[in-house]
DNA sequence: TATTTAGTTCGGAACAAAGTAAACTAAAAA
DNA sequence: TTTTTAGTTTACTTTGTTCCGAACTAAATA
């Protein structure tokens, strides 16, 4: 595969994550911004070759970047001598995406105890579904700090 | 507590899960149908009693029923001689949640994989993170079905 | 056959989200 | 001091979502 082609490829690919983010939420621009950081080859983008490259407005860019450095995903450097911030994915937790279902589960097992808190018939079949749930939540909840560590001892 | 205290929480309840369940994506009427099947005493609500909880129309009703039917959410129940039809939730595998989990590890593994591939430099700063991440991700994808197993097995 | 029941579909109003252009700000350069 | 640079904020437009009422359909009952 030529150069040219390369970047064909790497711009039709910010195209598909770009609407992938869209699905899990993410504003269409800053989907497109975060894409654009993490698959290039370049790996540092001032705000305007951001502007440039996804040809979008300034005051679009601006937004977009606030919300991912606000979410904690993407962050700039500075060099001295020069104004412009340079812009690129933030090298985060490795673990984060597992964290952050760890986070998710224990908040949906929370809502299903509530749940049970305040059913007249704690033996229900919706309770007892309920119930079996919450058991596989903390099952997986308690093995996850386990699985990290084997992971870290591994190599 | 008493029947009147847990009915006010109930509804409570599905006010705050329905928020919950907007966060995720869900349209705010599809969240509180959604709520009203899993928190209440009662198990099946007919379309009307639907209707009448959430003070909402019938069209709103029709639409967010047909949705959670198709994302495989909720069912209904005929029963002979009656043309009601009796929602409630669906008991759903139990291990869905992981099973969603593991699909959105698969997906994003995938994308990484992708532009891992159309770098030029395959041990640029980036690249090495995502790699970092993607074995991670193939790490967790292997052990999730040892877990659930050792979950099974467990009693 | 006419009416009632149990929902579905259509059209539109109200509101929210996302993007732009233009005016603005704050710091550096001339 | 004035101008330029690098973005931010504001005001507005476009687009999309969500909901409702009213008209409709299909099956059961009278």
């Amino acid at each position: 595969m030529n150069t040219e082609e390369r970047i064909k490829k790497q711009k039709q690919l910010i195209e598909t994550m770009g609407q992938h983010y869209e699905k899990e939420g993410m504003q269409p621009v800053a989907g497109r911004t975060l894409a654009l950081l993490m698959v290039m080859d370049k790996e540092e983008f001032t705000f305007d070759e951001i502007v440039e490259e996804l040809q979008i407005s300034k005051s679009s860019a601006s937004v977009a970047l606030k919300l991912l450095q606000v979410k904690n995903i993407v962050e700039y450097k500075t060099h001295p001598g020069d104004r412009k911030r340079y812009f690129r994915i933030k090298r985060q937790e490795p673990f984060l995406l597992i964290d952050d279902f760890k986070q998710k589960l224990t908040r949906d097992k929370q809502i299903l105890e509530e749940i049970i808190e305040l059913k007249a018939d704690p033996n229900s079949e919706n309770s007892q579904f309920m119930k079996n749930l919450i058991s596989i939540m903390e099952f997986f909840l308690d093995h996850f700090e386990k699985l990290k560590e084997e992971f870290l001892k591994k190599d």
